[in-house]
DNA sequence: ATCGAAGTTTGACGACGATCGTACTTCTGT
DNA sequence: ACAGAAGTACGATCGTCGTCAAACTTCGAT
């Protein structure tokens, strides 16, 4: 029972709740793996991370990335992918993806 | 010696760190305290704000947002004054603050 | 059918942070 | 000079969260 490739619950965008995604973006891994995503472009697998965690905090951490909505997840194979929310975080919290993924800008001396 | 009078260190724009940021802001009477500054448009005494935390608490969370560099305290008497360091963190990160100031705008049905 | 690759689940543990009460400091009025 | 107002400093407590190891599941390839 139970089998692993069933999808997982994800969030709708009305329900995206600005608290929980600080919280989810406060951490410097998943902000990593959010930042991976955006610069990527394109959909990633867990294991393609470059993320100096165990498996099983990574899961942990994409756990929570999906909970709040930053994340979208499904299997191919054995392989998770992983998607970036990007168009409905917009929609929902306008500004703060750009803001947070944005390389910091030297500030003029 | 010491005396209370004395302002407390500020950072430098150039200082800013996003993670610090980032931390302060997560806890929601820190981001309570940002946008009621916010919405004000002045500086306001610790005191008066809208907060249902004890007054050592208060001074912990005020701490916490001035070592961030999110406000700037100084005093006037007895009181100490609190402002928004908004142009400084919208150079530092652009669209941050609006980000988490600007109330949530009901998604479509 | 079996083996390995890729994740998940389940505790356990340790650290950090929000909170409070109490005692203390500094200034303002009276 | 004194009392009160406004914060600060200091421990102490308590919960939550990030982390890991170990055991397990699922799928693909051989």
């Amino acid at each position: 029972m139970g089998r692993m490739g069933r999808t997982p619950p994800h969030p709708d965008v009305s329900q995206f709740d600005l608290q929980q995604v600080l919280e989810a973006l406060v951490d410097p891994v998943r902000r990593s793996i959010v930042t991976q995503l955006d610069a990527a472009g394109e959909d990633l697998a867990c294991g393609t991370f470059d993320i100096a965690v165990s498996k099983s905090t990574a899961t942990h951490h994409f756990k929570v990335l999906r909970e709040a909505g930053l994340i979208r997840q499904y299997y191919v194979g054995t392989s998770r992918l992983n998607a970036l929310r990007r168009a409905e975080m917009d929609e929902a919290f306008p500004g703060l993806l750009d803001a947070l993924t944005r390389p910091r800008v030297p500030v003029a001396p």
